[in-house]
DNA sequence: TTGAAAGCGCTAACAG
DNA sequence: CTGTTAGCGCTTTCAA
């Protein structure tokens, strides 16, 4: 069973091969007839163009690649869909792939997708990656980082203005009344970590009298909130917090589920507040008042912000190619 | 700034682009100070080998896909792992796609894929494709169906035994004293969705006087399961199931919530189990019993298998490559 | 409207 | 151990 390319597609057709490859790109110079003919042979023969001859010849794909620490976090996958939607609609396809958190994982990606040619690269990372993004960004493929703001303005970003939801999410847990607020979360090396704290101080600052405490965790999974709802409940009630904000919806439903089925009320003992607004949080037990950002809008602007730094793009980007989007409180039953 | 290929390095570090690629492919036939002035030269110049050039002359990738209906379905990313991990001791990158059970996406999905010259797919899909499959395994890309066991025996597939896991699981309702059990689940025409209902109805053959009612949803998310206990709510309690078996941990977890919330005694008024044993179901606020495929062992499966079936593998493939796993019983607190 | 031909970057066979 | 060279399949001038 040999390969058919548009050589045998040309010769069973009658015509020659730049022909066949005219009707592939530029269907309207072909005559009728003889398009006719081609399409013809390739449905019999069962054509699939060759795209490694095709990019080898073009020098570019028609491929962006879209990497993320855990594709099972409810959060990237949403803002997957946006990335797909936008992508699919200007003609690109996107590669998805899961760094698992490990380095080496994220290097050994991002020097596949620059042998792969791809057009352009979403990286979404919890560590530092600008430096590794800065040589293949010299080198033609542009990359857009996702999810945090890019400390170099030569680096495009999409991301979320983290200390306005944090100090958002605290804010209303003071102005519901609460008064000993502890923020679950960490590691404090995570931007997104430590700027989400940064607005919960921010918060906690313009009312005097309230306290912030941190319980530091290492994971943003449901795990490790139900962790911290069991330490909660070693303590007196006195002692324990009356208003927590977790640091996503993950962590914030594994405490909910816990200090409720032990009998603690939500909201009346204690409120919580979680990050994300993902599909978890409405449909929680008491549904999750969450922090929300901006989701398949979010996917759709880190596209087009690529589209628009990618070389020989007539949109022109920004001065600043780092976008900021401010996230929205979404309160429900758990305030 | 020319992109630079073997051909720069070679006149930079004063050899021939024949041992600049042998350096790449079989370091160990160089010698040693070429070697040298050959890396240095490519960390000098940063050299990225332009993966169209290889492939062209290979006539083939490495890489393969894997396609699912809804990335952010735990489910599917947790057999992610498992595939990546494989993949990736054998020296092959994943390309991860979302079809959003979009028949047009899959379509033209499976067409890039070929297109791309994938070493072969894996495909998970709610849908029949092995029609669609079949011509591009004739044309040399094989494939391994996820989820759900191939109708033809050319076809490869890994699945789980869904009838023995609707079996196991309304066996256990019963014998923890059900009598009147509900299966939530639908649309029927998903074979796995009617798989676990044979089984359910097996078990309930098995016990006179067992009731099997079949409440059907649509989508197998949180939000249904909620509004299947809402329903229930306004039922008679006498009139409700006392065992309920849903299609998959979510559509469980809505159910779970919701009648807790309501005052519901889960296990005691109703007993819950799910399906698929996500993290969501150890971590729910009744930690819910479920019927546990075998997870990362099933995507290293699926690989494993594709591997097998690859033109020009050592390992033969078994005789008929339809894999099918059984599924195990995981007994929590909901039950 | 069609065809001929050059060559994209790389690998491997072969010769030295 | 190293260099030379022939294409892999395709697109795109350029000429007819």
């Amino acid at each position: 069973m040999a390969r058919v390319g548009i050589r045998e597609v040309a010769a069973a057709s009658g015509v020659s091969i730049g022909t066949v490859s005219h009707y592939l790109n530029h269907p309207a110079r072909v005559s009728a007839e003889k398009a006719r003919r081609i399409q013809e042979a390739m449905d019999r023969l069962g054509f699939v163009r060759n795209n490694a001859g095709r990019q080898l010849r073009l020098g570019h794909s028609s491929t962006i690649a879209y990497m993320v620490p855990n594709v099972g976090n409810p959060f990237f996958a949403t803002i997957a869909e946006g990335v797909e939607q936008r992508a699919t609609e200007v003609g690109l396809s996107v590669f998805l792939t899961n760094s698992r958190r490990d380095r080496e994982r994220e290097d050994s990606y991002l020097a596949l997708f620059e042998e792969q040619g791809v057009r352009g690269m979403l990286i979404a990372s919890s560590r530092p990656i600008e430096s590794r993004l800065a040589p293949i960004r010299d080198r033609g493929t542009p990359s857009v980082l996702v999810g945090r703001r890019a400390s170099s303005p030569e680096q495009p970003s999409v991301s979320v203005d983290d200390v306005l939801g944090g100090y958002l999410a605290v804010r209303h847990l003071i102005e519901t009344g609460r008064r000993r607020i502890a923020y679950v979360g960490g590691p404090l090396l995570v931007s997104q970590v430590a700027d989400r704290l940064q607005g919960a101080s921010n918060a906690v600052r313009e009312f005097p009298g309230v306290t912030l405490e941190v319980i530091d965790i290492e994971e943003h999974v449901i795990a490790e909130g139900r962790r911290v709802a069991e330490e909660l409940l070693t303590r007196e009630p006195s002692a324990r917090p009356d208003g927590v904000f977790a640091v996503n919806d993950l962590v914030a439903i594994g405490l909910l589920n816990v200090l409720a089925a032990r009998g603690v009320r939500i909201p009346e003992d204690v409120a919580i507040i979680g990050y994300d607004d993902t599909e978890y949080a409405a449909n929680s037990l008491v549904p999750l008042s969450s922090v929300r950002p901006p989701h398949e809008a979010f996917g759709m602007a880190a596209v087009d912000l690529l589209l628009a730094v990618m070389p020989g793009s007539e949109t022109t980007p920004p001065p600043d190619p780092r976008l900021v989007f401010d996230p929205e409180l979404v309160i429900r039953a758990s305030t």
